[in-house]
DNA sequence: ACGGGGACGTA
DNA sequence: CGTACGTCCCCGTC
């Protein structure tokens, strides 16, 4: 038997409670509007005290509902409990699956509440002569309190524990443990409806405790008790009575979870990602990890042992040959990189077996830095990296090349679970080796082997090549897992090419035009300045037009506009609702905020576009390849793939964007309607089909279908109606929806729908089916596999629920929409290259690229781009290509 | 300094 | 009361 057992008994729904009133429920709660606020305090209080008690074993124990033997026996028990506030809703049952997920038994009985349960459990505790820590918001639970049992207390809130020992309970009300229930009798419990003695207080409760020797003995001599408390006493002795029956804690139930099962089990590390995920818990996430870290560190899971050699000058090569595995070789590269560029300062290379190396690039010889470049560049040698394409830019900016990178670790755990927040190393070792990140004990590198680093730098050698052999046995195991899902190929063939031509982008950068981004924020901000006079006069004051407080001040308070749309904090003041508010009102502040917000969007773009610009003119963005949950890039510091093109004012930003020097022009390529193609293609709908291969205008025909009449009699409101179906769909657009957005009548729209779908019935079966196998096995899939988890599909909260079936339906088409131009780009960089042509891909905004034309290459790249982006896959419509050319990116529009 | 919320740009 | 992103600003909180 384990005699330092160590027990932490928690009452689950006390300290929900109190969690929940502690913290403001509408600060916590999720996007899609799952309140979080009780989840979140009790999960932190949980995590402090793994911390700091450090138990073995840990318990939580639930009340089954509000009826127990108690309010059987008394049916004013607690009756005078408010009503649970509707935010609570949902909470136990989502702190149950974090315990669920943290490996921490939880349970709770018919009849009785959490409270009787620990009571059972710190009797169990006691006869083994355990120490068990009590967490309960219920004072009741003082009563447990002996030499091997502390009560922890909420003071304040949950973070704030009063350790309740004997001498403490001793010392606040001046009995012993035992006889804390007795005060309780006397003095009664308002929060459960339990009336006292009148009169009677703490104070007096313990005197005569004291004086007469416990409870019992004071009541059998209630008759001698003098003065107004003691007639108060005699008149309310059945009241003390059922308080005592009430307030004593049953101490052996009879339990299916023993003390002997509260043994803390495993964390499912997956669970609590997917978990935290969609709770939206970021630090939490990262305080409970740092905890179990520590606390795992102790155990013999450990870290990584490995020996690290360090091959005398020009010895580099001879190393290297010698050193050649059948598996990958982990590849940790130290240095920074982004917006194109980069540099490496030392490296990590491990095997899964045998010594490891440290490469200090600053010390190596000439010759050591040719074997070093040979080695990198030889294809024959299967590499794993994690997150290479910053490392690659570095390399490039070196003159080094890198071959034979079999393995992406972000990628592969992308693939597997794209939802995912960050794809942090240290996590990933966790969850999918089991391991921690860190040397083993006693392995560090001898003195004359440490690498000369920056000082001050935290990296060592050590810790690079146990990240490269961490990576190394990340890439066998996340392969094996991408096999069993079928995403391997996704890895191989699409994820990791690509990444590449992704480096080769952002190194080549867009060519700007200082000049014209000048004069638009010249221009842009002497607008901003006009509107915002214009404004202040109109209101008679200034404010901060930035402000959406401040303005729903003017707006709602001091020009009594009336309210628009709910925000979570207040109303809102976004352009479509102040545009509606001028409609009402003619007020010309309106007018002038709406310019306002405008210009100075603009003004905002262009700085931003300013300040990014490279010594070299040009802007190099970076490609984010984890990021979306569909399989989409996106694209940061800066996004160039959000650059106004939808007003005139905002495309003329698109001026600035420049074909570079020794450069012809501009192309730009993009698909048209690829999402409504992919729909096409993936329902088979034959009428759909039909109209992508009637080459009249996809819109107008599908009205034409719809209407039942010829494409020269639909009208410009039934293809607009149609339009917005077309574009809807694939959002899971509603009747309300589309009746918004045409402005006719929710039954107007639901007719329209209805009539669109019983033209396109394969539509409609297709998307009822993507929601029903999506529900069934817990993912969709693009056509190429790539998968997207939608847990949130059996949710019973309706919104989640319904968040999570638009989802389901846009993700399959979204995501394939980005597969087929991920490999559109691979096979557009492969030709050119291949044809010797000096033209260059530059941008992807989704579903366009955006070439620089070399000099006298226009015509061929126009037919191979065309040719390789509509080849890219085969559907059974076809992929239509459309090209615009000229001196910039707004030149190029078609 | 950090982070959530509101607003808004793109596909 | 369609999806997918990134960025800015404000403002309350540390």
């Amino acid at each position: 038997m384990n005699q330092n057992a160590r027990l932490l008994l928690i009452d689950g729904h006390s300290m929900a409670f109190r969690a929940f009133f502690a913290l403001p429920a509408e600060s916590f709660s999720t996007s899609t509007g799952q309140h979080t606020n009780a989840v979140y305090g009790f999960t932190s209080m949980l995590i402090n005290l793994l911390r700091d008690e450090q138990p073995s074993h840990v318990g939580v124990a639930f009340d089954v509902g509000h009826r127990t033997f108690r309010t059987a026996s008394y049916e004013d028990y607690k009756a005078t409990r408010a009503a649970t506030p509707p935010e609570f809703a949902g909470q136990i049952a989502l702190i149950k699956q974090v315990l669920d997920a943290m490996g921490i038994a939880h349970t709770e009985l018919e009849d009785y509440e959490g409270d009787d349960i620990l009571a059972s459990w710190s009797r169990q505790s006691d006869e083994r002569g355990w120490q068990d820590l009590v967490v309960s918001g219920d004072r009741d639970s003082f009563q447990l309190v002996d030499e091997n049992t502390t009560v922890l207390y909420p003071h304040r809130g949950v973070s704030d524990l009063a350790r309740m020992t004997p001498q403490a309970i001793q010392d606040k009300y001046g009995v012993p443990p035992q006889r804390y229930p007795e005060i309780a009798a006397l003095v009664g419990e308002t929060s459960d409806n339990l009336p006292g003695v009148p009169g009677v207080g703490p104070k007096t409760a313990a005197k005569w405790l004291g004086q007469y020797d416990g409870l019992d003995n004071l009541l059998a001599h209630a008759d001698q008790v003098r003065g107004k408390a003691g007639e108060s006493l005699r008149e309310h002795l059945d009241d003390v009575r059922r308080n005592r029956r009430l307030n004593r804690l049953v101490t052996d139930l009879p339990l299916e979870l023993g003390v002997d099962d509260l043994v803390r089990g495993e964390i499912d590390r997956e669970a609590v990602h997917t978990l935290f995920d969609a709770l939206e818990f970021r630090t939490l996430r990262e305080r409970l990890f740092a905890t179990l870290a520590t606390g795992e560190e102790k155990q013999a899971q450990g870290g990584f042992d490995l020996t690290i050699d360090a091959p005398a000058p020009g010895g580099l090569r001879a190393w290297l040959d010698a050193h050649r595995s059948r598996g990958p070789v982990g590849v940790q590269p130290q240095g920074q990189w982004g917006s194109g560029r980069g540099d490496i300062t030392a490296m990590g290379l491990a095997t899964l077996e045998g010594p490891a190396l440290g490469i200090d690039l600053a010390q190596l010889r000439p010759d050591d830095e040719r074997a070093l470049a040979d080695w990198l560049a030889d294809a024959t040698i299967p590499k794993a990296m994690h997150d290479a394409k910053g490392p690659l830019l570095a390399l490039w900016a070196r003159g080094l090349d890198l071959a034979g990178l079999d393995s992406d670790t972000e990628l592969a755990a992308y693939l597997l679970r794209p939802d995912q927040r960050s794809y942090g190393l240290a996590d990933l070792t966790l969850r999918h080796l089991g391991r921690e990140l860190r040397s083993d004990d006693g392995q560090d590198v001898p003195a004359q082997q440490t690498l000369d680093f920056d000082a001050g730098q935290a990296s060592s050698a050590t810790q690079l090549v146990v990240q490269a052999r961490a990576i190394a046995e990340l890439a066998g195991a996340l392969d094996e897992e991408l096999d069993k899902t079928g995403q391997h190929e996704l890895l191989e063939k699409v994820e990791l090419p690509l990444q590449r031509v992704l480096a080769t982008m952002e190194r080549r950068g867009v060519a700007i035009d200082l000049a014209v981004l000048e004069s638009l924020r010249a221009e842009f901000d002497a607008k901003v300045s006009t509107a915002e006079q214009q404004a202040y006069e109109s209101i008679g004051h200034p404010i901060n037009l930035g402000s959406p407080k401040q303005l729903q001040g003017v707006l709602f308070d001091e020009l009594a506009m009336p309210h628009t749309k709910r925000t979570k904090s207040g109303w809102t003041t976004d352009a479509e609702a102040l545009e509606g508010l001028f409609a009402k009102t003619g007020h010309p502040f309106l007018e002038h905020l709406l310019v306002h917000r405008d210009a100075i969007k603009l003004r905002q773009i262009v700085d931003t576009l300013l300040k990014a610009v490279a010594d070299d003119g040009r802007i190099h963005t970076t490609y984010l390849q984890t990021v979306a949950g569909t399989g989409r890039i996106s694209s940061t510091e800066p996004n160039l793939q959000n650059i106004p093109v939808r007003t005139v004012e905002g495309r003329r930003i698109r001026d600035a964007f420049v074909v570079g020097e020794g450069f012809e022009g501009l192309m730009s390529a993009d698909y048209s309607q690829i999402e409504m193609r992919v729909m096409a293609d993936v329902s088979g709908d034959e009428a759909l089909v039909a109209a992508f291969n009637s080459g009249v205008d996809f819109h107008t025909v599908t009205a034409s279908h719809v209407f039942k009449i010829d494409p020269e009699q639909v009208s410009a409101a039934q293809r607009s109606g149609v339009k917005q179906m077309n574009y809807g769909l694939a959002y899971g657009l509603s009747a309300y929806g589309l009746s918004t957005r045409l402005g006719v009548s929710v039954p107007d729209a639901k007719a329209l729908m209805d009539e669109y779908f019983a033209t396109f019935g394969a539509v409609r079966d297709y998307l009822k089916g993507l929601v029903e196998q999506a529900r069934r096995q817990g993912y969709t899939e693009t056509t190429l596999g790539r998968r997207r988890y939608l847990p949130d599909l059996n949710s019973t909260n309706r919104q989640r629920r319904e968040m999570a079936e638009r989802m389901a339906l846009n993700a399959p088409i979204q995501g394939s929409a980005a597969d087929i131009i991920k490999i559109a780009m691979m096979r557009v960089e492969d030709e050119l290259r291949a044809a010797g042509l000096k033209s260059r891909m530059l941008l992807q905004i989704h579903d366009e690229l955006v070439i620089e034309v070399a000099p006298g290459e226009r015509e061929r790249v126009e037919e191979l781009v065309v040719d390789q982006m509509s080849h890219a896959v085969h559907l059974k419509v076809p992929l239509d290509v459309s090209v615009g050319y000229g001196p910039s990116w707004n030149a190029a529009a078609h």
